[in-house]
DNA sequence: GCGTTTTTTGACGGAACGTCAATAATTGAC
DNA sequence: GTCAATTATTGACGTTCCGTCAAAAAACGC
């Protein structure tokens, strides 16, 4: 029915809307400044309608959250269709998350606060699964490239690995170092002044540590990061405004 | 006076109390479910006395986070003080994160819950800076072990890079996949089965990657690690048992 | 004992959650 | 165009928790 898709769609528009709102004040001021009464006042709806959409707070973080992954997961695709050695796609998907770390910092504050129990336990197996499978695709992606290395003879994983493990490390490395330059007060003060710049270098002698073909010294590494960096910020650029839009 | 530290002791002690109360409550049940409310009337007193020890929740937790801060620096103190080539000391430490994260996971969560911009806000100055001394403690210890190593020319850091900034790396691989391990929804569901054994091979090329001396094959490194394991574990458990009793 | 100081208490104001009966708006049959 | 039926919106309400503070109780010291 016309009709009924019209409503569906004033109810969507509105949907989109309260995340539109809720968003600046996850970002802004953190989960516990997030309100219903608030999002409701700001919308000029009363609390209740907000209900109808949401079935509490932690629904609304977790909508948020499926938004800033699915970025993530377009930055990585975006990265993976890079030409060359599988090698540089992996590298690519590096940029990516220099890219997410440097330039999507308020889609990472999203993604940090539903990694908390009493959050994922609030929130419906709905979106709970959405999350689950964007991070699953990232995963695919990334574990794909390695597939691909290891049966071009590129690189041979070590014993006991999975290409999903073995893509863990990587996964851990930067996502710990983001959580680290973000929450760990004053990193500077004992004595990590570009704890990116670190990363990049860990990053680079884990891939030559594995011997991931072509092993590179770190000018070649550092060049072809830059390149890579121009081709790809422009569609990681028009990614993000895309999501901004969206959201 | 004998009188004062009498009542000082009393209100030391009730503090630990609280602590105690509080401990299980915020592992079990996460930072909602720990109420002033409900840590009072477990503990048969009004609500009015805890806030004559902390002057909000926030503060308990960051006090809960120091303890368990101190297990970790203390578990880095005791590795490094293993005997032979620096290598074998940074492997010590290694030895300690994995104890850490597999023994002694309620402390994880606990230090995890203050990497929270709200709590930290929240909080005095002075504990924050209790847990800034804590960090830097933890980051001396490892970082120690990189200069001696760079001193006795078992190692090269990559240009560029300062030992914190080494360290960092490591650190940031270490804790990054211990939040992915607690907080990942069904890591096993996306090919992670054993995050554990995937890190140590990470940090084994990392080492060998920097060729940090002596380097070695893997069996070696098994074998190392499980050596050092072996020493330091009744160690280890000490510390944590008397951490328990103190808390 | 008794006046003073310290500690404890729990009632209170305020904020936020999530609910639901009452109210308003929309719909479509006639 | 009217009106009964359906659907959506509203905000007051019960509840829970926070942090405060005046009053009550306990401890102190003389």
């Amino acid at each position: 029915m016309v009709e009924l898709s019209r409503k569906q769609r004033e109810m969507e528009q509105r949907t989109a809307e309260i995340l539109r709102v809720a968003r600046p004040i996850l970002i802004a001021e953190g989960f516990q400044a997030l309100s219903m009464d608030r999002v409701a006042s700001q919308m000029e709806y009363a609390k209740g309608t907000i209900y109808n959409h949401f079935p509490n707070k932690e629904e609304i973080v977790l909508a948020l959250a499926v938004e800033s992954m699915e970025l993530r997961r377009r930055l990585f695709e975006q990265s993976s269709h890079v030409t060359g050695p599988s090698r540089f796609r992996m590298m690519a998907i590096g940029a990516a998350c220099e890219f997410f770390t440097q330039h999507c910092t308020d889609d990472f504050l999203v993604e940090q606060c539903i990694r908390n129990q009493s959050i994922w336990d609030k929130s419906s197996e709905r979106r709970q699964s959405l999350i689950r499978q964007c991070e699953g695709q990232c995963m695919g992606i990334v574990a794909g490239i390695v597939r691909d290395a290891v049966s071009r003879n590129e690189l041979v994983i070590p014993e006991g690995l999975t290409p999903e493990e073995f893509v863990f490390g990587f996964w851990a490395i930067n996502y710990g170092s983001q959580i680290l330059t973000f929450s760990s007060p004053s990193l500077p003060a004992i004595g990590i002044n570009d704890p990116f710049n670190a990363i990049r270098v860990h990053c680079r002698t884990l891939l030559n540590g594995f011997s991931w073909q072509p092993t590179m010294m770190p000018a070649e590494y550092d060049e072809l990061m830059l390149k890579l960096n121009e081709t790809l910020q422009p569609n990681f650029w028009s990614l993000k405004k895309q999501q901004q839009s969206t959201n």
